[in-house]
DNA sequence: GTCTATAGAGTGATAGAC
DNA sequence: GTCTATCACTCTATAGAC
C-alpha cells in the first residue's frame, strides 16, 4: 500500500488552500475534486477534517476570513492612536486582505451567492459588530451617533463598492485609487 | 403523447422568468431544472430557444439587464435637463432597477462569480461606456477631466457598495439610505 | 407537405457524500 | 476510490400554423 500518513497536514495550511479555491471560484463553483486537489488530500480525508462536507468547510473559512479581517483591518480601530490613524490603518488592512483589489472578500462572495442563506446569520452578526466599531471611531472624532453610523456605513460601502467596480471594470486600479482617496480624505480631516 | 404546443410562451415573459432565477441563484447556482420549472417549459424546449444552453441564456439576460439599466437609469444622463437633475434621475433609476436594494444587479452577480470569464468582456466594455457617460455629466458640471472620471467612479462605486452592504447586513435599508444621501448631496451641490 | 414550438425519455459526465 | 443523484445537454417525436 501507499503511505497512510506521509506528512500529517497542518490544519492552517489546509484551510488556507481551501480558502484560495473558495475565493476564486465561489461557493457553488468550488468542487470537491478541485478542493481536494488544491490541498493534496483525498476527498475522504477532507471528510475526516470536515464531516459536514462543503458547507462545514465554508463555515470554517468564513470564521478564518473574519479572523483575518479582524487581525489585518478592524484591529486598528481599537488602538490607542489618533482616530484618523486608526481609520487609515483599517483601510490599509482591508486593502491588504483583498490584495489591492485582486482578490474578493469571502464574506461578500458568500453574501451575494445562492447559498447565502447558509451563512447570512453569521455574516449579518459580524457586519453589525464591524459597523459598530467603525461608528465608534467616528463618534470619538466628534460625530453625533446618527452621523457616526452613517459615516461607518459610507466607509464600509465605499470599500466594497470599489471592489465590485474593480470586478466590473476587470481592473483592480479603481480599487487602489479609491483606497488612496479614502485615506487622503481622512488624513486631511484629521489634520484640521 | 401530450400537448406539443399548449400555449406558445411569450419570449419576453420567458426571459423575465429566467432572469428572476439567475438573479436569485447566480450563474452557478441556477440549474436547468429550476430554470425549466420557473418558465413552465421543458428543458428540451428551453434548448429550442437557447441552443447554446445556460451560457446563451445568461448572455441574453445580460443584454436585457444592460437594456433595462440603460432605460431606467443611464438614459437620464443624456437628457436636456440640468446636470444635477440628470444625476438624481440616474440614481433613482438605478435604485428602481435593484428594487430599492432588494434585488441584486445581474452584472455584479455575473462579475463576481466563477464563470465571470464568460461574460467579463461584455461587462467590462459596458462598464467603461457607463463610467464615460457619468464622467461626461460631471465634466459638464465643471469638473476637470480627471476629477470627472474620479467622481463617476465614486458614484458607481457608492451604489454598488451600498448593494453589497445591504447583502452583508441582510437589510436593504442601508441601500435606500445611501440612495437618499447621494441624491441630497448632488441636489445641494446643484443648488450652489 | 414544411416549419415551429413543444415535451418525453433519455445520454454521459461529474457533483458531493461517504 | 465508490456510489448515487443530479448536472448540462440531446434525440426523437408530436401537434398545430401555414
Amino acid at each position: 500500500m501507499s503511505e497512510a500518513r506521509p506528512t500529517p497536514i497542518d490544519k492552517e495550511d489546509l484551510i488556507a488552500a481551501l480558502d484560495a479555491v473558495f475565493r476564486r471560484r465561489g461557493y457553488e463553483g468550488a468542487t470537491l475534486t478541485e478542493l481536494s486537489r488544491a490541498c493534496g488530500l483525498s476527498k475522504a480525508s477532507l471528510y475526516h477534517h470536515f464531516p459536514g462536507g462543503k458547507e462545514e468547510m465554508a463555515h470554517a473559512l468564513l470564521r478564518r476570513a473574519v479572523a483575518e479581517l479582524n487581525d489585518r483591518a478592524y484591529r486598528h480601530l481599537d488602538r490607542p492612536s489618533p482616530w484618523h490613524e486608526r481609520l487609515t490603518g483599517f483601510i490599509e488592512g482591508f486593502s491588504d486582505y483583498c490584495e489591492g483589489g485582486e482578490r474578493n472578500c469571502l464574506l461578500a462572495e458568500l453574501a451575494m451567492t445562492a447559498a447565502r442563506g447558509k451563512f447570512i446569520d453569521e455574516i449579518e452578526r459580524q457586519t453589525q459588530i464591524w459597523l459598530g466599531q467603525l461608528g465608534g471611531v467616528f463618534a470619538e472624532a466628534g460625530a453625533s451617533d446618527k452621523r457616526a453610523r452613517r459615516r461607518a456605513l459610507e466607509l464600509e460601502s465605499s470599500l466594497y463598492g470599489a471592489l465590485v467596480v474593480a470586478r466590473l471594470a476587470n481592473d483592480s486600479k479603481p480599487f487602489r485609487q479609491t483606497v488612496r482617496r479614502l485615506k487622503r480624505s481622512i488624513e486631511r480631516e484629521g489634520a484640521r
